[in-house]
DNA sequence: ATCGGCTCGCGCAA
DNA sequence: TGCGCGAAGCCGAT
């Protein structure tokens, strides 16, 4: 188990039930963290070990041991398949997760079978190439939909799980376990997202009951509705599947169905097609030629501004409404989908050029957002550079990349109100730290 | 309040 | 080869 870290709607775990029943074999599930993941911290930690601990029980109720280990996979993983029939895992998109389960592959002997559940069309199912925006990727996957839109039946091992004696990370206590753990500590814990499959089922089940009617409609792109499912954390570390999800809100009778799925299904497979299908996808390389080519060009043009990474990342700019973004993403963990944008399109007329820019906003994104390094997170850092998006009128810094200012957001919602909240909101958290110390 | 212009490449139809 | 079209844009004209 890797990159979907839960016992529901787990095509992977379901796979291996069913080879084990065949063959009347036990089942053991393994899961390794790694503690020097590129770029993940405390935070990152926190919220994956409070889901683990949840997914450990539920399966523990199904009769399958999850051993939880601590190590790169390829060291922690083939003393487990020494024994073993077979081995089954999850799919990888990123770089690293596609070097782990090659590490594992080659480091054992049996055979290896990796399992798409992560997503509803599979990436290669949808196309065989990188695409050039949802508008050419949105028929292939919607042709197939009703073929993958199809619920996944739960079924037990049937002989006993192996109890063997396995040097098990203990998450019965979990600020113990993660003491214990050699991790990046430089961000806190989000003090306001929970991990856990049953948090994203509770986001779920409130999002189709008092949010969804409002999807797609102006109110989304209002930071202060709460409108938005909060469901991308836990989709980052597979606490809930996409494919449940979608079969949910797909029974609902709702005007906003088609705008959730659209999010969901197209524009979150399209980020995955893009860290598959190119190499670069964490790096400025990455985006199309029309965009370098404008960007190149532009790249010495006169900036009324510049800030250094220190700045922006302790929200010292004279924008009050890119600081406010800035402090949400520090403080909670997440960041409106509309402010994401403005986020980082601010940064690109901040910086020197446009490939530091790229740098910076990729770097804080990956660092505090609980959703970062996630293909999504990729995916829409490089849109602010012009991936999967078109050119519009030339002007300075930007060249013909879709550029972006605070009339818009005067225009779109109460921009002011918003930077309040965000101020109240680091009032009130500074004051419950002070009380705690 | 609404509308066209801005501008490039993809993929389908002819 | 032609043509329609595309994540949330802005901006100036009407």
């Amino acid at each position: 188990m890797q990159s979907a870290q839960r016992a529901q709607c787990n095509h992977a775990l379901e796979y291996a039930i069913r080879l084990a029943n065949e063959r009347q074999k036990p089942l053991l599930a393994a899961f390794s963290v790694v503690s020097d993941f590129p770029e993940a911290n405390l935070r990152h930690y926190t919220f994956m070990l409070e889901g683990l601990k949840e997914t450990q029980a539920a399966l523990a109720e199904r009769g399958i041991k999850l051993v939880i280990l601590n190590g790169p996979p390829k060291e922690t993983i083939p003393p487990l398949a020494k024994k073993a029939d077979l081995l089954v895992t999850d799919e990888g998109y990123l770089r690293i997760q596609r070097k782990w389960r090659k590490d594992v592959a080659a480091a054992i002997d049996c055979p290896m079978y990796e399992v798409t559940t992560n997503m509803i069309v599979p990436v290669e199912a949808a196309s065989d190439k990188e695409n050039f925006s949802a508008g050419t990727l949105r028929p292939r996957i919607s042709r197939q939909l009703k073929k993958y839109l199809v619920p996944l039946k739960e079924s037990r091992p049937v002989c006993s799980s192996l109890d063997l004696r396995f040097k098990s990370i203990d998450l019965s206590d979990i600020g113990k376990a993660l003491k214990k753990l050699p991790i990046d500590r430089s961000v806190g814990p989000s003090p306001f997202y929970t991990g856990g499959s049953e948090e994203a089922n509770r986001c779920l089940a409130d999002f189709i009951r008092s949010k969804l009617d409002d999807y797609g409609t102006k109110k989304q792109q209002d930071p202060l509705q709460d409108c938005q499912s909060n469901l991308s954390p836990y989709l980052h570390f597979g606490q809930i599947s996409p494919l449940y999800i979608a079969l949910e809100v797909n029974e609902a009778q709702s005007p906003g169905k088609g705008a959730f799925l659209e999010q969901l299904i197209v524009r979150r497979e399209l980020s995955f097609n893009f860290v598959y299908y190119n190499p670069a996808y964490d790096s400025y390389k990455s985006l199309p030629h029309w965009a370098l080519r404008t960007l190149n060009l532009h790249a010495r043009d006169k900036r009324e501004q510049t800030y250094s990474l220190e700045q922006l990342e302790n929200a010292r700019t004279y924008d009050p409404y890119w600081n406010a973004a800035q402090k949400e993403m520090v403080l909670t963990g997440k960041l409106h989908n509309y402010m994401r944008m403005y986020w980082g399109k601010k940064i690109i007329e901040w910086t020197r050029s446009p490939k530091e820019a790229f740098r910076i906003a990729l770097y804080l994104n990956n660092k505090y957002e609980l959703d970062g390094r996630d293909p999504n997170g990729f995916a829409g850092i490089a849109w602010c550079f012009g991936k999967h998006d078109r050119p519009w009128a030339q002007r300075p810094v930007f060249g013909k990349i879709r550029y972006m200012n605070a009339a818009g957001l005067k225009r779109k919602f109460d921009v002011d109100a918003w930077v309040r909240k965000i101020e109240q909101l680091g009032h009130n958290l500074e004051c419950e730290r002070n009380q705690t110390r």
